[in-house]
DNA sequence: ATCATATATTTGTACATACAAATGTTGTCT
DNA sequence: AGACAACATTTGTATGTACAAATATATGAT
């Protein structure tokens, strides 16, 4: 991304200033293509997030800790990101019986059919955006992310 | 980062898919590192980015709608935003008398000069963040950035 | 059994973000 | 001048995010 451009300044930013604020311009790019992908179907990319964690649970529930720790962003607030998916009709949510205190949550079979849709959806503008790539690129691109503490 | 390690997945992701989290994971740390930065200061990012925009203005008044166009993360609200800086002393808002429907922001004394601090505060996070990076590296991280579109 | 502590979730508050609608101002066309 | 479109900002609503406090339940020590 062209950062100079974006942010409109004339005079070139330090090496390591333009680093953070171009890693910065391109996740804020990658949220939009995401959200806008992810708009026919009504949900957040938070929301997608915890609907594809609910679905690597396969049979076994989630709860509300799996779901945060597991999570890109981490939520503070998950009980209210899955009151959306309730509502959706995408999850359900229950008292565990062994441990009144946890809930266990749960993709519907409705959430599951409309996941793979998304899925679709975020996976082609995924690859929209990405496109310029070769897979040596990625490679390095994750090596030098990995350098991050 | 270690992607697999924060998200909690046994089975390594898709080299892409890998890359779209992991710029994600790494602007959130930046995020936070830097929030945590301007703590003591009281301002969000995106109010210290605005601090800055209206610095680089020099002498001459910003109005809101320069100042969306140049932020790192464009505020669909600018409004509420300098709210909180006049709140806090640090910029100042007048009609402009040449075109009323503009307003003229500035930079306040008080302003600039806790701007200084945060500059500092806020530069020596991000060395702490980036330090394992040789110039090189940073060159060849912006090369590989600048390849999204 | 009771109390303190730890665990898991929910609720409250303040602020941030996205999007649409409303307001006020200016310039243009007739 | 009057009507109308364009411009600049403000306001409203819904949702998202961060942090702290409140609630409810379970566990362990005595």
């Amino acid at each position: 991304m062209d950062v100079e451009k974006i942010i409109r300044t004339s005079s070139p930013l330090p090496l390591r200033q333009r680093s953070v604020i171009h890693l910065v311009l391109v996740s804020n790019r990658i949220g939009e293509v995401v959200s806008q992908a992810l708009k026919p179907y009504g949900v957040s990319s938070q929301q997608f997030n915890v609907l594809r964690i609910l679905r690597g649970q396969k049979d076994s529930p989630a709860n509300l800790n799996t779901l945060s720790e597991r999570m890109v962003s981490r939520m503070s607030n998950t009980t209210r990101l899955v009151d959306k998916l309730l509502e959706k009709g995408y999850a359900s949510r229950t008292v565990c019986p062994s441990n009144r205190r946890k809930v266990e949550i749960r993709l519907t079979e409705e959430g599951a059919e409309a996941l793979r849709e998304m899925d679709r959806a975020v996976n082609d503008a995924e690859a929209r955006l990405m496109e310029q790539y070769t897979p040596t690129q990625l490679e390095q691109l994750n090596a030098l992310l990995d350098l991050i503490h």
